[in-house]
DNA sequence: ATTTTACGTCAGCCATGTTGACTTATATGC
DNA sequence: GCATATAAGTCAACATGGCTGACGTAAAAT
């Protein structure tokens, strides 16, 4: 590493360096990853602002959605935000009706939470030009480059425990 | 579409309806996404707090860095912020000594943004994670599964002039 | 000469993250 | 049974990075 010297912009003189290459590519990788972000971020952020809400409640409302009776605790690990951003997002969830609270079985000091009907409808209607955009994409694509996809973000996501997610096909019940 | 009626997580009584197994794979598609995002941007943030930075500094200094001599409507384009914020970053990095402007030729009114050595060092800091990070994705994943990542992010950002982005191998010349 | 454009600036608002301190209820381990 | 640990909630204060709206200046375009 230390003995390879990169001109300025890696490009000598003399031809093309193949790390400068290496690391066009890298960025392009970078700037892909925030234009698709920006652009699937942008519809259901500005749905979410007529109803008040902003993106975090999406999140709250996608992966409880999708893990009803998930804890608090086990939504604060996915976000990897503080129970005190949560709180704020999640009671106002509460409060206006799209999710509801019951105490846990096993261990009564737990909140399982769940969407309420008008929580899944408000979801449904918030997340309908991602999983458009979505189906979109993969339709011009094709079953390979999905595959690819698929296979590329996996090795970008940072743990074993968050990989796991994607192995089994329902979610986890409690 | 308004004859299919789903039951309310998509599954009946006799077997799985195919609609369902679509919207899975969708919704995966979205916790890709996120997931991926979540962990792409957590080693930068955390170097550029050091800096007094955040995340909005390192796009910033990325797509100056790529494009150096880019305007500022230019880059307002990019990010698609207001300018009043673009201006906030951009004057903090400007007076800390990452970024230079200088005056347009052709447009005097322009000011074309530049990095400084200062600006390229950092940058590079910054983004090691993430470019270590593709690195590591692209290699486990393979050249093919590369090319399927391009395609299905490419059909996810939204219109034509982003997309042109990708299709020449430089930046664009000013 | 007028209008439009590129950029900058001031002021204030909001969403969403943070830290730190503290409380309550319940489980768990000795 | 008591001590400790855990799940969740709460209050307060603060930072970042978006936003709107209003206004200013210089230069280009018509």
């Amino acid at each position: 590493m230390a003995d390879v010297k990169l001109p300025p912009h890696g490009a000598s003189k003399h031809g093309i360096n193949p790390l400068f290459l290496r690391d066009q590519e890298l960025r392009q990788a970078m700037e892909l990853l925030f234009f698709a972000y920006r652009d699937f971020t942008a519809e259901p952020d500005a749905i979410l602002a007529q109803h008040g809400f902003g993106r975090a409640h999406h999140r709250a409302l996608h992966f409880i959605g999708r893990h009803p009776g998930i804890t608090v605790s086990e939504l604060l690990g996915i976000l990897r935000i503080t129970k005190q951003s949560l709180n704020r997002v999640l009671g106002q969830l509460i409060e206006k009706g799209y999710v509801e609270q019951r105490q846990g079985t096993r261990d009564r000091r737990q909140r399982l939470l769940a969407l309420t009907a008008a929580g899944h409808t408000l979801e449904e209607r918030v997340s309908a030009d991602q999983r458009a955009r979505i189906a979109k994409a993969y339709r011009e694509a094709g079953a390979e480059a999905v595959e690819g996809f698929r296979k590329v973000l996996l090795g970008i996501i940072a743990g074993a425990p968050d990989r796991a997610r994607f192995e089994r096909p329902g979610p986890p019940r409690r």
